[in-house]
DNA sequence: GTCTATAGTCGGATAGAC
DNA sequence: GTCTATCCGACTATAGAC
C-alpha cells in the first residue's frame, strides 16, 4: 500500500505530492460529476498526475472516493468540533443553565452558517455530502458518524437545556429545522441567488441571513419556553 | 419527429406506451445516476422499450432529459397549484389582512410538507430537483420558473401580510428559512431517519414534522409582528 | 413503430519499461 | 514512483430489415 498524509515515506520529506493533488481533485470532480460519471481521467488530467496512480494510490476509483469523503468528513469537522467539543464539557459537568445552552447553540449555528454560507470552500465539499444524502454510498457512514449524528445531538442537547424540555423526539425534529434553515442556503443557492438577484452570498448577505436564522432560533426558543 | 402525450398518432388511441414508459423510468433513472452516468440501455431495459426507440420519441439521451424536467415540473406544480392560485387571487383582491394571510400560508406549508415529507412519490422527483440543485444544466430554468419562483414569492408575500411588514430582502429570506424548515425532512431523509432511530416517515411523523414546523411558523410571525 | 447488428468512442485497470 | 501502451468492456447513436 502507501503511506498516510501525516506519517511520511521514511525516504522523503513530501513522499508523494500526488496522492495527495488527486485528493483534493477527487473532492472537486468526483462532486461534480458524482461517482459513476466522474472519470479516472478527468481527476488524473486535473491533477497533473499519471492516470496509473490512482490504482497504485487508492487501489482503484471506488479506494479514491473513500478516502475523498474521509478528506472531506475530516475538513467539515474541523469547522464546528471546537465548539461541540465544549458542549459535550458542559453537559458532562451538568451546571449548564438555560442561558447559557442558548449561547452555544447560537456560537454552533453560527459556526456552520459561517462555513455554509460564507466559505468560499464550502460549496466543494457541500456537493459530495448532498450527493451522498441523496444516494448513500457505502461512503455514507463516515459522514454519518463524524458530521451529522454530532451536530444533530449537539443541537438538540441544547435545545432541550435552553427550553427546559425533556430531550424527546419533538426537540429532535426542532433541532432538524434548524439545521434546515442553515443548509437550505447551501442546498438552493442557485434558487436563492436568482430569486433574490444577488451575484452570490458577499458578506454583507452572509450577515443578514445569519441575522434572520439566529432572531428565528431565539423566537422559537422563547416560544417552547412558554409553552412548555 | 413524435407526438405529445395529448396529441395522440392519429392511428391508434394510445399511440405509443414507450413514451409514456420512458419518461417515468427516466424519472428514476436519472434520479439514481445523474444524467451523465445514467445509461440509455438501463432506462431502455426497464422501460421494456428497445433503446433505440430514445433517439426516436426523444431525439437522444439529452432530449429524454429535459422531457423528463418538465414531467417533474408539472407533476410538483399540481401539488400546489391551486393554492398558489388561492394567494394570487387574493393579493389581487387586495382584502387580505394578516389572519387571513397566516391561515393561506398555513395552508400552502401543509402542503408542502404533506408532499415533501408524506408522498411516496417525493424521493423520485426530489432526486432530480436536488440534483439540479447541486450542478443546474440547462434545463434548471424549468424548474426554477415554474416551481421555485413561484413558491418562495407566494410564500414571501403571505409572510409580509401576515406579519405587517413590508416586502424585503430579509422577509425572502425568512421565506426560505420557512421552506428549508421542509425540505430538509426531504434533503436529509437517510440522516433524519438514522438519527431519530426511524424506519421512514410513517404517517404519524409526517404528522409530527407537520406540527412542529407549523408551530415554529406561528412563533415565528408573532415575534415579527411583534418587533415590526 | 420496433427490432438486430454494428460503428465509433471512451471508460478503468494492468503490464512492464525506466 | 511515474510513465506508455494496451486490453477489454460499456457507452450512444445509426442503419436497415421487418
Amino acid at each position: 500500500m502507501h503511506v498516510d498524509n501525516k506519517t511520511k515515506s521514511s525516504k522523503t520529506k513530501r513522499s508523494s505530492n500526488a496522492h495527495d493533488r488527486l485528493l483534493e481533485v477527487g473532492v472537486d470532480v468526483f462532486g461534480k460529476h458524482g461517482f459513476d460519471a466522474a472519470t479516472t481521467r478527468m481527476i488524473a488530467k486535473k491533477a497533473g498526475v499519471n492516470i496509473a496512480a490512482i490504482p497504485y494510490y487508492f487501489n482503484g476509483k471506488e479506494g479514491l472516493y473513500h478516502k475523498v469523503v474521509g478528506y472531506i468528513a475530516g475538513k467539515l469537522e474541523s469547522q464546528v468540533k471546537s465548539t461541540l467539543v465544549e458542549i459535550e464539557e458542559r453537559v458532562a459537568e451538568g451546571n449548564l443553565n438555560g442561558e447559557e445552552a442558548l449561547v452555544l447553540l447560537e456560537k454552533l449555528l453560527e459556526k456552520l452558517i459561517n462555513f455554509m454560507v460564507g466559505s468560499p470552500e464550502a460549496p466543494r465539499f457541500a456537493r459530495i455530502v448532498l450527493r451522498e444524502q441523496l444516494y448513500p454510498s457505502s461512503a455514507y457512514d463516515i459522514l454519518f458518524y463524524r458530521i451529522m449524528a454530532p451536530m444533530i445531538n449537539a443541537v438538540s442537547k441544547m435545545i432541550a437545556t435552553a427550553t427546559g424540555a425533556m430531550p424527546s423526539r419533538a426537540v429532535s425534529l426542532c433541532a432538524l429545522t434548524l439545521i434546515g434553515q442553515v443548509i437550505v442556503f447551501r442546498v438552493a443557492r442557485e434558487t436563492t441567488v436568482r430569486a433574490l438577484g444577488l451575484k452570490g452570498y458577499s458578506s454583507d448577505e452572509t450577515a443578514e441571513i445569519r441575522r434572520v436564522i439566529l432572531e428565528q432560533t431565539r423566537s422559537m426558543i422563547e416560544a417552547m419556553s412558554r409553552t412548555g
